[in-house]
RNA sequence: GUGGUUGUAGCUCAGUUGGUUAGAGCGUCGGAUUGUGGUUCCGAAGGUCGCCGGUUCAAGCCCGGUCAUCCACCCCA
């Protein structure tokens, strides 16, 4: 038969799964250092826990798990139906998940409870080059605090991952009580999500585009034109006169302005306001938050937002939530875009002995043990003789040094290593070559 | 879910109005070179032309179906 794997997924050889680890532990790294605790939640999740989380489209999108067994010829002879043939289903993100897992444990979590969670989610998309099936998210959250203190720390949190990882990104923020005071505004309350998913493809089909999206979703001539001259508005000074009448609109600008005061300026990458920004997921309610790679055309590659009452559904009302999500996989494009990867995050051998004969390579063995012992990770080609075909492999594992033991070497205790790079060649003791190494 | 694109060697792709034994580059393997890789030279292996059916004396090429792929939309990371 012809091997193949599910539409949607891939395969990660060493390189790559090297070079997502370098990603992940940097990610972690920051989450950990700013208070931020590891959880993990099953890979699959009730139904019952998931419909309904992600509107119409999202819900067509769940992997759905069918039931096995006695259960399921039960409700094959009974009406079979998409309903009744699956109680289970795939996790589709790691926000509802959490809201799910702080609810069941909120009398053992101390408030505010900061999680990280790093753990891969299904869609049934339709694959296309950056989306894919199976994907990992990184999600960092803070649940059962108001304080905008968290939005400015989140903001930090991307701050010192993309500084580390080495990718210059703007970090774009708004607030769902500024695009409802526009909707306010232009007298539309009603119609605020089609106005915000309509603002939300600014950057890809323009204002023109913009404008025909909310004709055809039936928003007014006159409140389009109002939206159109707020939108134009660069700053918050700005703005808050078009906001004058909303009190709600002008709560978010408040909001933004306390953020703007507690990160002063402190970071690195260029951190700014943007009108424009709307996303998509209507459970966020105040900030939000999207961030952009420069130099480099490739969608977000990180977002989130504050959420009033996500827990609420699951019958805890009033835990007020803020977090931030980022896109490992576009990361990782991003940065090979770049070539923003460090030599040595591709492969972590460091040392190759090649040898000449069984005595050698006997030698050489314990030469190996060795250089383990002090840290090295290290490799001994398995049969001696044919330099060149080990010489080969040394190149294919991308090993900076390779340690030659032939029997010179062996009856002098000093050891060829050659710099792979360069192709030079010394004579060393296998304590200076540790050395070296470390 | 809607509309389109492309399926030929491990990879990237040629392949004439349908006509004998389907090609190239890169990669792989072997040799030149039995104490040295990335360069060079020589040689070799590697293909049910995505799959099923149809038209034809004859199909990689035309037609239908199917699967896969990529792209746009929807939605999203």
């Amino acid at each position: 038969m012809k091997p193949g794997i599910p539409k949607g997924t891939r395969d990660f050889g060493p390189e790559q799964v090297f070079k997502r680890n370098y990603i992940f532990d940097n990610i972690k790294a920051v989450f950990v250092k700013y208070g931020y605790q590891p959880i993990e939640t099953p890979t699959m999740e009730l139904l019952s826990t998931l419909t309904g989380k992600y509107g119409e489209e999202g819900d067509r999108l769940l992997f759905r798990v069918l039931k096995r067994g006695d259960k399921l010829a039960k409700a094959l002879q009974n009406q079979p139906s998409e309903h009744n043939l699956a109680e289970e289903g795939l996790r589709y993100d790691l926000t509802v998940p959490f809201a799910r897992f702080v609810v069941m444990n909120q009398n053992e979590l101390a408030f505010p409870f900061k999680r990280y969670q790093i753990q891969p989610v299904w869609r049934a998309d339709r694959p296309q080059r950056g989306r894919y099936r199976e994907f990992y998210q990184c999600d960092v959250d803070v649940v059962g605090s108001n304080s905008l203190m968290y939005e400015a720390e989140l903001t930090q949190i991307y701050d010192e991952v993309f500084t580390r990882l080495g990718i210059e990104v703007t970090i774009k923020i708004n607030n769902r009580k500024v695009l409802a005071g526009i909707a306010e505004a232009a007298g539309i309350s009603e119609r605020f999500g089609d106005m915000t998913i309509a603002i939300d493809k600014l950057d890809k089909i323009g204002m023109e585009g913009v404008r025909r999206e909310m004709q055809e979703r039936g928003i007014a001539e006159a409140a389009i034109a109002t939206i159109e001259q707020i939108l134009q508005a660069q700053t918050l000074e700005e703005l808050k006169p078009l906001l004058a009448n909303s009190a709600t609109g002008l709560r978010g600008i408040g909001e933004l302005e306390t953020v703007f005061t507690f990160l002063g300026t402190t970071t690195k990458n260029t951190v700014q306001f943007d009108v424009t920004l709307a996303r998509g997921l209507n459970y966020y309610t105040g900030c939000i938050f999207e961030v952009q790679a420069r130099g480099v055309q490739m969608g977000s590659i990180g977002g989130g937002g504050r959420y009033d009452d996500l827990t609420g559904i699951f019958g805890l009302p009033g835990v007020s939530g803020v977090g931030v999500s980022f896109g490992a996989e576009r990361i990782y494009d991003v940065m090979e875009e770049l070539q923003l990867f460090p030599a040595d995050a591709a492969s972590s051998l460091q040392l190759l002995f090649v040898t000449f004969d069984a005595l050698t390579h006997q030698y050489a063995f314990d030469c190996l043990r060795q250089v383990r012992a002090a840290g090295i990770h290290a490799e001994l080609y398995p049969e001696p003789g044919n330099l060149k075909k080990q010489m080969k492999y040394a190149n294919a594992r991308r090993v900076p040094y390779v340690a030659v033991v032939g029997e010179t070497e062996m009856s002098s205790g000093q050891l060829t290593l050659k710099n792979m790079a360069t192709g030079e060649q010394e004579s060393l003791s296998l304590e200076a070559i540790v050395e070296k190494m470390l």
